[in-house]
DNA sequence: CAATATCCGAGGGATTTGCTATGGTATTAA
DNA sequence: TTAATACCATAGCAAATCCCTCGGATATTG
């Protein structure tokens, strides 16, 4: 029941370009660098959410990555789902490419499975790019706040 | 994002003990049949669900399991976490062994993780295995119901 | 004692993860 | 023109995890 890195990388890199929105492209180089990312693996990540419309490239000196929308308007699930694939905690539930299973009419577990996907979508969907751009900012003033009183 | 087969077949298996709480011993090989899991397999899984209280074993001929308190007393949740460990989507939200993380103190994105840890949390303890007996009980008469309209 | 069970530890093939490596091509600012 | 960037594909691979299997030892009933 654990996220792969993909999510958990992807998310910090979009995080990133919601931190810069507005600023102009946003190279790899300077993500992998400040999350601490391997380049190369992030321009996996990143080539997924480019084909999934969640950024837009720039190519050329001076390129890089920008959002594809506002911070706003992307949710943290738009991202995860992307990377990491639709949301299931068990195959059976999937609901992209939901699996034959000869047990789906007499099978009592299953619902279980869907409510426990459908609570995970609706906290990753209830959390934008904004959201953690707002959480970061305050995170960044406190600890300015208790600099000043040391 | 997938639960292993250790909590599926172990759920199964759970709630089969349930069907026939109160008459006796279940062997593994019972459960193993209707259950379509291979034995030795489900022997291992058992064998945690034991260590950790939630069934009692009798040894010997004529002997098997039994659940260790009423199906209602027993949560989704509670097997679960016996079998796939600590629910967490991110190592860095494990209630158990939180590891060390120097970002720990200023990662925006653990907050997320949190949320989805504890919806998970949530939607399994709602649900006991008396609530799955029910439902099964339920499907059952409206198969029949059907079966004697056709 | 024989049959039926649980109990236990070791092993092992297949798959997935999390990269790294290689070697480019295409595009653009300066 | 040159440097800096995105873009692409393919391959490899070590480590971890998953999903069991195997071969017993031990306990209980009849």
């Amino acid at each position: 029941m654990k996220l792969s890195t993909r999510g958990e990388y992807g998310l910090r890199a979009m995080l990133d370009l919601a931190q810069h929105h507005g600023e102009g492209p946003v190279s790899l180089r300077g993500i992998a660098e400040r999350q601490d990312i391997s380049e190369h693996y992030l321009e996996q990540l990143v080539s997924s959410l480019r084909k999934a419309g969640l950024v837009r490239s720039v190519r050329g000196s001076q390129g890089g990555y920008v959002l594809a929308r506002e911070p706003a308007e992307i949710s943290v699930g738009d991202i995860i789902r992307v990377l990491e694939g639709p949301i299931a905690p068990m195959e059976c539930v999937n609901e992209e490419e939901p699996p034959e299973c000869e047990r789906a009419q007499t099978c009592i577990t299953r619902t279980i499975w869907e409510r426990v996907r459908d609570s995970i979508n609706e906290v990753l969907d209830s959390i934008n790019l904004e959201d953690l751009c707002a959480q970061a900012r305050q995170l960044k003033q406190s600890s300015e706040y208790y600099m000043y009183y040391i």
